[in-house]
DNA sequence: AGCTTACATGTAATCGATTACAGTGACAAT
DNA sequence: ATTGTCACTGTAATCGATTACATGTAAGCT
């Protein structure tokens, strides 16, 4: 009877449909309790039962059907990630970041575009992703109240930006900061006029690099002029096209801080084709330090961040909440150092 | 009866947990199946059912398992994209691209970047994924392998590059011809003595665009001189490398046709910090038509690729291949057009 | 020997949806 | 009145793993 059974069990493996867990254990002779064991606890099977299961899930081709998986240890294995703007380059390296820390622990990550897909909010559900990590302050309310109700919704970190509301744990640098070093970096050469550059009015980063800029300013007896706060949108294109306000103004800033690099390798091209040289009539400084900044030309003067870093941190934060199921509050919202690199788009003012 | 157990049931569906579709149905008063039927095939209900169904799944906020479903429906409603490197901005276009493509669908996007995880073979699982999409030409032979076999492997698409073999579907742009383009523009500028700097010898693309180049050189009587045959790996990095092997030879090119638009901004900005001008000294063509290209200094010539487009593209061939199950021999190559982006970077040839 | 303990393994319930199949009632045709 | 058809809805099997619990077995201890 049992040799019957297994001759007929030969034809059953070979079949053309995928191995399952079943085909394994009737290879290899025992459970499928035992395979599952043996695959994914080693250390709960005696060592030659293991080998033996591992055998058979070798000559079977046995791969597991994570969807079976998921549904019973009521997980996903996954941990989304909302970026703004797939499109901008800006974020690629806080996403190769994000990716190997979570690729690591074995999670994959799924991407979502906020601008471009209308309602992430059926990824809110424990079986679809673990975990959220939000490259984007500018989320609905309404999806970060169901987050925050917290009933079957994954758990959520912020990174690079934060929610409006500051409720989340987040991992950021020093933006206030950073725009400070740079307003002080063009002071002491001399400038006195100096305007800024900001994003999308909403934008957090705008707003706390502008914070910023204006304690700065007054810190230094500089005049916080409202005609020298530019608006962006954190494209060249925009920067492009302060650079043309800029032209047509009466009484022009000596220098400018924008809030990112891109805005500010805008300006100067815009600028330079109309005859306006940087540094020398106007000194630039950038933000983020991307990649082409060191080798614009002008190299780029630019407030660096840890881009790398922002993806790493956050999501070894996600993966606290997630194993220990609570942040330290000491991490609950990590700000990385920024640092100032002077290159050549700014210059002392000129006479 | 009845009674006792509607109440019962009241105080079961505000408990804690996340709601079922049980729940669903005891709420309103139906089966689970016509819960199902109601939220994904709404025609298959009664009219008044339905909006019962619908009225019950709000005020529950259920929210449908995904393991569930693709466990019994034997698909994962993902995607994966295999990025060569995520880090690298050329990529973001082209994945804003497909995401938005697929999010149309209803699919997820699983990114993972295939030069930092290991083994992506676990990937290769239909409840993993229902297709991949390719950016990176050199997958491991046995991966392929394995996904040509096509048991219970997903199907496979790829863009930009492509297979070594070039056995599966791919969507990418005429290299050869892009290459041929930016030779002859040189060569209308007066240049002979033309040089080339590729990516990493094994990328398919280093090699297409090299051919094109070889092919322009002799239907134009140029000499193809190995020594002005430059290797970098498509970074800024690399093509500053490049400028000082430039500068250091005795007879130098007097054009330089870069395989991508990094490489080529690279080679200038370390010209440049050199005394060496271009275009005046030496004509550059870059290859992509990054964002950030028409607002280098000097703008940069360059063969533009459509890089939305080439996401898009991809995405909308695998659908095919996923809803009909083949794809139609017109569309298994699909081949986008280049075109050649004249800006400031080349000029005629002195004297 | 008898008893306890620990370890290895098997049995069967379980995760939460979908869906094949069966059943019901209304209505039209005969 | 009987039968067939159609439109809905319910019952229960199913997807493929994990895991609580039960069982068996050998070693250790008195």
């Amino acid at each position: 009877m049992a040799d019957h059974s297994q001759s007929v069990d030969r034809i059953t493996v070979s079949a053309s449909t995928t191995p399952k867990i079943k085909d394994v254990a009737r290879v290899a002779g025992v459970s499928t309790a035992t395979v599952s064991r043996a695959l994914s606890k080693p250390d709960s099977v005696a060592a030659n039962t293991r080998q033996v299961v591992l055998d058979a899930a070798r000559v079977t081709g046995y791969r597991i059907n994570q969807a079976a998986r998921n549904l019973r240890q009521q997980k996903s294995g996954a941990v989304v990630v909302l970026v703004p703007n797939l499109g901008n380059p800006f974020f690629s390296q806080i996403l190769a970041g994000i990716e190997s820390t979570l690729a690591k622990r074995g999670l994959s990550v799924l991407m979502v575009d906020t601008k471009q897909s209308e309602l992430p909010s059926e990824y809110l559900h424990h079986s679809r992703a673990d975990g959220i990590i939000a490259l984007d302050g500018s989320l609905p309310g309404t999806l970060l109240a169901e987050i925050q109700s917290g009933i079957g919704t994954p758990p959520i970190v912020f990174a690079c930006e934060w929610d409006p509301d500051d409720m989340f744990p987040s991992v950021r640098v020093n933006n206030r900061h950073g725009a400070a070093l740079a307003i002080e970096h063009l002071v002491e050469l001399g400038h006195r006029n100096i305007g800024y550059v900001g994003g999308p009015p909403a934008n957090v980063l705008t707003g706390a690099r502008l914070e910023g800029v204006q304690r700065a300013l007054q810190a230094n007896n500089c005049a916080v002029c409202e005609q020298w706060l530019f608006q962006g949108d954190f494209s060249l294109q925009s920067g492009a096209h302060v650079a043309a306000q800029w032209l047509a103004m009466d009484n022009r800033p000596t220098a400018l801080f924008c809030a990112n690099d891109e805005m500010a390798l805008g300006v100067i091209s815009h600028l330079h084709r109309s005859g306006v040289n940087v540094p020398r009539d106007l000194s630039i400084v950038g933000f983020d330090d991307i990649d082409v900044a060191r080798f614009f030309l002008p190299p780029l003067t630019t407030i660096r961040q840890p881009r790398s870093k922002l993806g790493t941190e956050s999501a070894d934060l996600l993966m606290e909440k997630l194993e220990h199921g609570l942040i330290s509050d000491s991490r609950s919202e990590t700000v990385l150092p920024v640092e100032m690199v002077v290159r050549q788009s700014t210059a002392r003012i000129a006479n």
